[in-house]
DNA sequence: ATCTATTCCTGGCTGC
DNA sequence: TGCAGCCAGGAATAGA
């Protein structure tokens, strides 16, 4: 499942190899990745050349000269470069020197494509790196829901998915069921801080591969090694010897330590 | 406006 | 062994 960290590495992977190429051709072979791409030919992206990518929170940004395409990989979805057609292939993009394939098995993710960034891409919140202690504090004032739930709402603060949301409690030593708007401003600017620690060491890793998860170059991430709560119940909390809890919040898989996280 | 529940999808796992 | 049934979850959507 691909967040902040994961959609990073990919993004670093592919942006060298794409900067500047031709589309040639895109291809694709299932309606259900386009869901959000109401009444665009495929043929309008042919013969552009990409001038940038551009990731936001767990969005691909990739640039033409007239059109944006944006990329969800959501649950199970895979960019990979030249590997050929498998039964999960739902779209084929063709460049001069290389060919993206996407792969999807669980149909998560999305592809659309339209001349200005859609409109619930620019209403997502900020990158995590990019919020000063103070807003993120504000940011949660009066808000009456758990500070998990919230963490995961990408017009909030945009990147983070279920693991690097528990990770970041856990090193943050905050319960997620919490109430967002009960945190005092210590205690989210220490979160915030915690956040930022665990992206970037994720990033520094890679990323996690829990289930399947490859970069563009089918190179798995390293970070699910430094996992402290995530998959992880049962297990001694390695703080406090505890055993880590799963419970289900807001319909999410949620994994904490009852001792050190209160 | 804010919050919660439901829906999408399918490989893999559990249990009978 | 075989198979039904359930689970994982990001984001859009509907409902409260």
């Amino acid at each position: 499942m691909p967040e902040l960290p994961e959609v990073e590495t990919i993004v670093n992977a592919l942006a060298p190899r794409l900067s500047g190429r031709r589309v040639i051709s895109a291809e694709f072979l299932s309606s259900l990745v386009l869901r959000h791409c109401i009444g665009g030919d495929p043929q309008e992206l042919v013969q552009q050349t990409v001038a940038k990518l551009e990731r936001r929170g767990k969005f691909i940004l990739i640039h033409l000269e007239r059109h944006v395409l944006v990329i969800h990989l959501g649950m199970t979805g895979k960019l990979l470069f030249d590997s050929g057609r498998s039964p999960y292939t739902r779209a084929i993009f063709g460049f001069d020197g290389c060919t993206l394939f996407y792969e999807d098995i669980r149909q998560f993710g999305s592809i659309e494509w339209s001349t200005v960034v859609p409109k619930r891409i620019e209403l997502l919140g900020p990158e995590p790196f990019d919020i000063t202690p103070a807003a993120f504090h504000r940011a949660m004032r009066g808000r009456r829901t758990p500070v998990k739930s919230l963490l995961l709402n990408q017009q909030v603060l945009r990147g983070l998915g279920n693991i690097y949301v528990d990770e970041s409690l856990w090193r943050a030593g905050i319960n997620p069921r919490r109430l967002a708007g009960k945190l005092s401003g210590p205690r989210a600017a220490r979160l915030l801080e915690e956040i930022q620690n665990v992206l970037n060491e994720a990033i520094q890793h890679r990323g996690s591969s829990i289930s399947d998860y490859v970069d563009a170059d089918g190179r798995k991430g390293g970070f699910q090694l430094q996992h402290r709560v995530y998959g992880r119940e049962g297990k001694p909390c390695v703080n406090c010897g505890t055993p880590i809890r799963r419970i289900v919040l807001g319909q999410r898989g949620t994994h904490y330590c009852p001792k050190c996280q209160r």
